[in-house]
DNA sequence: TGTACATCAGTGAACGCGCGTTCACTGATGTAC
DNA sequence: TGTACATCAGTGAACGCGCGTTCACTGATGTAC
C-alpha cells in the first residue's frame, strides 16, 4: 500500500526497535503521529495507534510525553520551529526588493503547507487549547518574532499615498496562500497550479502597492 | 452559563419535548448538532450528546438520520442552502458596478463565516468524506452554480491588457475573506478589525486589476 | 362520532469497541567502587 | 576489569469511559370503515 506519508518525506525515523529498549522511542513517536496527523488529521489519530506504528506497547509513550496532547503539542512545536526557519530562509534570500521578498515569502508559506501537511495540521487545525503547553508556546512566539522582524522592514504606501500597516500586508499574503494551500484539497479550478494562483493573487495585490525600499 | 451559541442564532428550535413524542425531533437535532458543533467543533460532537440536548434516548435520532454522518451531512447540506443564498443576494444586491459587488460578495462570505460558525465548520472543517452523502452534494453543486452564475459575469484584465481568469479572481476574494475570518480566532491584529482587514485587503487586490463592466 | 388497527416515533437496556491512562512489574543500561 | 546496585525505559494487563449502533418493546397518532 502506498500511503500519502511517502509523499511527505514522513520517515520512519526510529521505528526501528532492537531489543527490550527502543533507544530512540520519542523520535518513533513523533514520526508515528505525522504519519497518522496525514491520514486521519490532529483529532483523529491516537496515542494508541502511534504505540502501536512504533512497535512499542501502549503504555510506552508515557515514559516521553505527559499525556496525549502533549505528543501533539511536540509536533506543532516543532513544525513552528521548521516553519519560522523556512520563512526566515526565504525573507533573507537575496532579493533584489522588499516586493520580491514578499512574493517569496508567499512561496515558502505554500510550499511549508504543501510538503509538511502533517505539520501543517498540527499548527493550524489542532484548535487552540494546546497553547496551554508552554514549551509550544515558545516556539509559536519563535514564530512570531520571525514574522515581526520582517513585518518591521515593510514600509508601504497604498497609490493615494496613505500608508498601509505591514501586519495587514503580511496577513493578505499570507491569507492568499493558505488559500492556495487549500485549493487542491477542495476541488480547485484545473487551469492553474496551487503556486500559479498563489502568484496571480500576489502580484495583482502588490500592483495596488507602493513599497518603499 | 452564557454559552458560545447565544451569539450564534443557534437556537432551541424545537427542543421542547411534550410527551412520549417529540414533534419536531429532526429540527431538535439539527439545532443541537449545531450548538455542539460550535463548542466542540465538527469532529468532536456526538450523536448522543446531541439526543442528550434534545431531551431524548440516544436511540432516538436514528428514526431521523441513518447514523452519525448523516446528521453532519445535514447541518453542512443546511449551511451551504444558506451560505448560496446570501452571497447570491450580496452579489444581485443592487451594485453600481461588478467592483462593489465583488467587495460586497467579500463580506458576505466573511459575514456567513463570523455569524454561522457552526455551519461554517460543518461546510469546511468536517472532512471531505461527507460528500458521499447525494443530497449534500445536490447542496454543494448549488453553491457552485451560484459561484459559476458570478465568475459568468466577471470581465477583468490586468494592468498590462492580460486577462485574468474570473475563476481566480473569485478565488482571490475568498483566500481573503476565509484569512480575515480567521484572523479573531488566531490572535490577531487590533488595530483593524476583521472586516477592515478584508476591505484593505480586497481594495489593494482591485487596484491591480481593470474591470470591464 | 366510534372503533380497530397499522404505522410511526419514541424507550431503555445492551453490545462491542477503541481509547487514555495507571499500575506493578521487569529487563537493560550506566555508574561507583 | 568485575561486581553491586540505582535508574531508566520498556511490558502487559487492567480500569473506567463515552461512543455508535441495534434490538425488542411501547405509547401515540392517523386512517378506514
Amino acid at each position: 500500500m502506498r500511503r500519502a506519508s511517502d509523499e511527505q518525506n514522513v520517515g520512519v525515523a526510529g521505528l526501528r526497535k532492537a531489543g527490550y529498549h527502543h533507544g530512540n522511542l520519542k523520535e518513533a513517536l513523533v514520526s508515528a503521529a505525522r504519519v497518522l496527523i496525514l491520514e486521519k488529521g490532529p483529532h483523529g489519530f491516537s496515542l494508541i495507534e502511534a504505540a502501536r506504528l512504533a512497535n512499542v506497547s501502549p503504555a510506552a509513550p508515557y515514559r516521553h510525553f505527559k499525556d496525549k496532547d502533549a505528543l501533539l503539542a511536540e509536533v506543532a512545536r516543532r513544525g513552528y520551529e521548521k516553519f519560522s526557519n523556512q520563512l526566515e530562509a526565504a525573507w533573507n534570500d537575496v532579493a533584489p526588493d522588499r516586493l520580491t521578498a514578499l512574493k517569496r515569502l508567499g512561496h515558502a508559506y505554500l510550499e511549508f503547507a504543501l510538503t509538511q501537511k502533517a505539520y501543517y495540521a498540527a499548527m493550524f487545525q489542532a484548535g487552540v487549547s494546546n497553547l496551554d503547553n508552554p514549551s509550544l508556546k515558545d516556539s509559536v512566539d519563535c514564530a512570531h518574532g520571525t514574522l515581526s522582524t520582517i513585518i518591521s522592514e515593510i514600509k508601504a504606501k497604498d497609490s493615494a499615498g496613505r500608508s498601509i500597516p505591514a501586519e495587514a500586508i503580511l496577513f493578505h499574503i499570507w491569507s492568499l496562500a493558505h488559500g492556495a494551500a487549500t485549493l487542491r484539497q477542495a476541488g480547485g479550478i484545473p487551469a492553474l497550479s496551487q503556486h500559479q494562483m498563489l502568484d496571480l493573487g500576489v502580484e495583482l495585490y502588490l500592483k495596488g502597492l507602493k513599497m518603499l525600499d
